[in-house]
RNA sequence: CGGAGUGUGGCUCAGCCUGGUAGAGCACCUCGUUCGGGACGAGGGGGUCGCAGGUUCAAAUCCUGCCACUCCGACCA
């Protein structure tokens, strides 16, 4: 991509609104735009990374067994006057009537549906174990709208539902999610932990959050330091394997880890004081069993080997892709601006002409823009005709792991300088030499 | 939902107290000089001052009502 023939709207003012510092980077990079209280039009920068991450979450959902499909956002009242949520719910749920005056609802969450379209064709135990999940946008009105990102009204959830015919099914069901979550999560760069969690509105008695430690987290999170070194389970890990997976969460939960609704001060004081690790989290998903809650009232059974009908269990597992744009700026940044874990990052590379229509520099850009697209590497060439500063203020701000500095200076050597966003490494080398470097 | 605050060119803000017909910086357009960490000069364009009423010869400024947004708290993915 061209910069000049792109849309990246970078403002070098900090808009006053934006409180915390992935707020205000994903303003001043041109991510988003506010468009009412907690709602957001997600811009071309934005809308690649939330793409990158949905990526990722999709990847691991259909590694571990769970299958994609897209519910609407829209859905009708009568579905939760079943479930006995349309009237527990509350204000939280934003509730619109059609031309008919029939009574609809905006999603917040998608139980109830996935429950009638599961009674709607399965019958028999043979069909299970199922796991449909969908990546939708949610709609719910809190009461105060804040931190951007963070906590909107509207924010786009992969949500998953799982069903099985007992208890057992279903914790392994659970399990399932809990590392694929892991993965997940792992792969954005986050070092995110499993904590022991309310259940909520939601329902049930499992439940995990997965928090990842930012200073401007919401919640108040306590665990043992130790989560910190654990292993996170590689590609090859056997979903399908009901002992290998069960100990792999085993081992993560083996620890104290809880948020503030749940902390145990007792158990928490019973850790090495060194190993004690009191802080601020930010929730980016959310598992829950809840067995029969909504199968029971809602009358989706199943017949089991013994011929009898009975409801399936069922679990709900939650990830906020929009969040986590958020959050991993949250976890990744520095004074400069955003700095991109590479498998999300909007671009890998950015190419910044120095000298601008310099015969050399605009010669020794095209050649490495074109080999680079050649490769399907995503290239951001900034091929604007601002001066070199000016171009390293924007580079930065944006985040993209590597940036190739092509300028008059190096280029009479023959070489570009490759330089690391991360950690501001530079490396002299010649355009051919980055191009192998970047397609490694 | 309780408390506090803010709405003035695209962005950050001044002007309001003490009414007199709207300003700065950045951004934008033109020209020139610049060019390795957000350049400089000259010229130029752009604002029903959130909305509606009221007071007044005159309202961004005073009064009333409304709307929107932000922050703290309670609540929540």
């Amino acid at each position: 991509m061209r910069l000049s023939r792109y849309f990246l709207p970078i403002l070098r003012d900090t808009p006053k609104e934006a409180e915390i510092v992935s707020h205000r980077l994903m303003l001043r990079a041109g991510m988003i735009r506010q468009e009412a209280a907690g709602i957001y039009a997600f811009l071309p920068l934005g809308f690649r990374v939330l793409q990158k991450v949905c990526a990722i979450v999709r990847e691991e959902q259909d590694r571990s067994g769970a299958i994609e499909l897209l519910m609407p956002t829209i859905q009708s009242a009568d579905l939760w006057r079943e479930s006995g949520r349309y009237e527990a719910y509350g204000k939280e749920m934003l509730r619109i009537k059609d031309r008919h005056e029939r009574d609809m609802l905006y999603g917040p969450t998608n139980e109830e549906m996935i429950t009638a379209i599961f009674r709607a064709y399965v019958r028999s135990y043979k069909d299970l174990p199922l796991n449909l999940y969908h990546i939708q946008w949610k709609f719910r009105d809190e009461v105060r709208p804040r931190f951007g990102l963070m906590r909107g009204r509207e924010f786009l959830m992969k949500d998953a539902y799982s069903f099985d015919l007992d208890f057992a099914g279903a914790k392994h069901a659970y399990n399932r999610m809990f590392v694929a979550y892991l993965r997940t999560f792992a792969r954005m760069g986050l070092r995110s932990i499993p904590m022991v969690a309310e259940s909520g509105p939601i329902g049930g008695n499992l439940s995990h959050e997965f928090i990842i430690l930012a200073d401007t987290g919401e919640s108040e999170v306590f665990c043992d330091k130790e989560y910190l070194e654990f292993e996170v389970p590689g590609p090859d890990v056997d979903f399908e394997h009901i002992g290998r997976l069960q100990a792999i969460v085993d081992k993560w939960t083996s620890l104290y880890a809880a948020t503030s609704e749940k902390h145990d001060v007792a158990a928490f004081e019973a850790i090495a004081p060194d190993k004690r690790v009191s802080a601020r989290g930010i929730e980016v998903g959310h598992i829950f069993y809840f067995g029969t809650k909504y199968s029971e009232p809602m009358k989706a059974v199943v017949t089991g080997h013994d011929g009898v009908e009975r409801p399936v269990h069922m679990g709900s597992y939650g990830i906020g892709p929009s969040r986590l744009v958020a959050a991993i700026i949250e976890a990744s940044h520095d004074d400069a601006g955003i700095v991109w874990p590479e498998p999300v990052a909007p671009f890998k590379v950015m190419i910044l002409n120095l000298k601008q229509g310099g015969a050399d520099t605009d010669k020794a850009c095209e050649e490495l823009y074109s080999a680079l697209n050649g490769k399907g590497i995503d290239t951001l060439y900034h091929d604007l005709d601002e001066r070199p500063g000016a171009k390293f203020a924007t580079a930065d701000l944006i985040g993209v792991p590597w940036q190739i500095l092509v300028g008059p200076r190096s280029l009479a050597e023959g070489k570009v300088e490759l330089k690391r966003r991360v950690d501001g490494a530079r490396e002299l080398m010649t355009v051919a030499d980055a191009i192998a470097r970047l397609s490694a």
